[in-house]
DNA sequence: CAGCATACGGAGCTAACATTCCGTTTGTCA
DNA sequence: TGACAAACGGAATGTTAGCTCCGTATGCTG
């Protein structure tokens, strides 16, 4: 149901199966006899999105250096979920035990990222204490940014300081991004 | 009201005004007689907590060298923090427009903090482009993982990441605590 | 004690939403 | 074309929670 995702991506959890419903053309009754619920809805769009985080993963491991995949996978995930309020909001909560459903799909990122993270830290790019459910918390952090301060770009900057957090210590920083 | 102030640490905004009454041993007129709606009773309780954060800047940056005033103050605010749902999400709200009323407060503690930045930023334990707004936004990620792991002390690990984020580029880091 | 004012309590009003249910439409098969 | 089935639409229902309002209690003044 894309209009879903629509208004999901507007209004968050707080879209209105109504509104829903009339922006896919068709009664309230005909979403009920697709999605049992609005969690069940809810649960199918965020299980979407999460897939494609593991998509954004697996093709950066694929395509990009060692020493700046980490960052990559977190630059690119963060900007598919600019603009979407209610992923924003899933993304939060998935380190919670709030969604239920999307056990599979986390699997598989967790999978992904644990190994970008290995080959991060074997390049002396990463402190080796770091661990995928430290990337959850970050990125939790860096959308809860986007999400409090919508449209602004600033969650550039706290991806910038996290990304410099995660230098194994001793390391000397270069060529570090200035204010922008 | 410091039986609402009880309610919303546990149930964040959800708290219900029936229930806050109850606690209370009042009415739910008695209530609406102090606070004309539910928002006035939460941007009161707000404020309060604000004031709290603007007092914990004060005492740091009497009290505790300029290399580690900062983190000291993002330390004891989180922990002020800790355990109290409605606060955790005042907090992450308070970078938005969300919350009118707490203007003042917010000044003050914007006073404060930039000057303990300017101090560390001197003593060469900040990077130099560090701002209180930055400050905010930073500390809004922190309480993140606080409010979707409640109960677990992972923050502090976040606090840690952001912290080493924070030091000049360049600068060696040592004595970096290790995962907990 | 009478009269008045101030503060209280909480039943009930109202609006917002998720969900259900049944009359209607659309499609299929003989 | 007629009979049956499958899918649809959306009015009606149930529930939740903020808020109002009025009858009552408390306290003060003369």
């Amino acid at each position: 149901m894309s209009s879903g995702r629509e208004l999901f991506a507007r209004d968050g959890p707080e879209a209105q199966m109504d509104e829903i419903a009339a922006r896919a053309g068709v009664g309230i009754g005909t979403v009920y006899r697709h999605f049992p619920t609005k969690e069940a809805l809810l649960t199918a769009m965020v299980r979407d999105r999460f897939q494609e985080f593991g998509e954004i993963a697996t093709l950066a491991e694929e395509t990009v250096d060692a020493r700046d995949v980490l960052e990559t996978v977190m630059r690119r995930s963060a900007e598919a979920v600019e603009g979407d309020v209610g992923f924003q909001l899933a993304m939060m909560g998935s380190n919670q035990l709030e969604w239920e459903g999307i056990e599979e799909e986390k699997a598989v990122l967790a999978a992904v990222v644990t190994r970008i993270i290995r080959r991060a830290v074997e390049a002396g790019a990463v402190r080796d204490d770091f661990t995928f459910e430290d990337f959850g918390m970050v990125m939790c952090g860096i959308t809860s940014t986007m999400y409090y301060k919508p449209g602004s770009a600033d969650w550039r900057r706290h991806l910038a300081i996290v990304v410099d957090g995660l230098c194994p210590p001793g390391r000397v920083e270069q060529d570090r991004p200035t204010r922008s």
